[in-house]
DNA sequence: TTAACACTTCAAGAGATATTGAGATATGAA
DNA sequence: TTCATATCTCAATATCTCTTGAAGTGTTAA
């Protein structure tokens, strides 16, 4: 993960509407659930929910797939994985003491 | 830390020269850094570098301290810390597999 | 006190991003 | 085909953020 990645996955989470989605979408698990659910429950208009989940896609929080005439968006565990790691290895240079804060024991993928 | 603080520290990290800030200052470490070598190492002008680093304090990042005419910057390892451990528990349900993307094995914090 | 240095704050302009509503596209049912 | 539903795209506006340069604050030394 480059830091060009890892700055449009920072930018697109430090919005409280995708913040929200995201938080959303991982509860929802597999599952996952259509742009219409996603603004019900977020409070959006569904242009507005477009918007957003298309910033999230293209930043690769979360993943969309066309079932009949929904689309259903899902949390991508691995992107998030991602950041995460770069944050604790890269941009913390593994200092022990943010990851000690996180259970984190081993140096990692 | 809370939804606003999260916020916060996520948009303070989303910016190319303010990353490069905090990579440069965990490196750093408790010997901190000078606005001056900030600025200096990562090519900005003293204003800039000065606008910076106060997004940077302001969101929890980074600490400072006078010393006699320079001001140090530092690291806080605690910081990331918490926003590392929002995103594994609040933000992503503690989902095992974004857990596991950084050898992340007791829940946390 | 005066001067030099380190840093911050302020104001202004440029650029990026969010929101809204209208219209367009895609799908499935009648 | 026609209609209804679900979603996306577009343009306009408003808001926020970044950058720059000038002026201000605080500290040290002469």
């Amino acid at each position: 993960m480059n830091e060009a990645e890892v700055l449009t996955m920072l930018g697109a989470l430090s919005q409280q509407t995708r913040l929200q989605i995201v938080r959303f979408l991982m509860r929802c698990g597999d599952t996952g659930a259509s742009a219409g659910e996603v603004g019900q429950e977020v409070g959006a208009t569904s242009s507005r929910a477009s918007f957003h989940l298309s910033a999230l896609e293209n930043a690769g929080v979360i993943t969309s797939e066309r079932q009949s005439r929904h689309i259903y968006y899902r949390a991508n565990p691995a992107g998030m994985g991602a950041l995460v790691s770069f944050l604790l290895n890269d941009c913390c240079d593994n200092h022990p003491d943010v990851r000690a804060c996180c259970g984190v024991v081993s140096s990692c993928c």
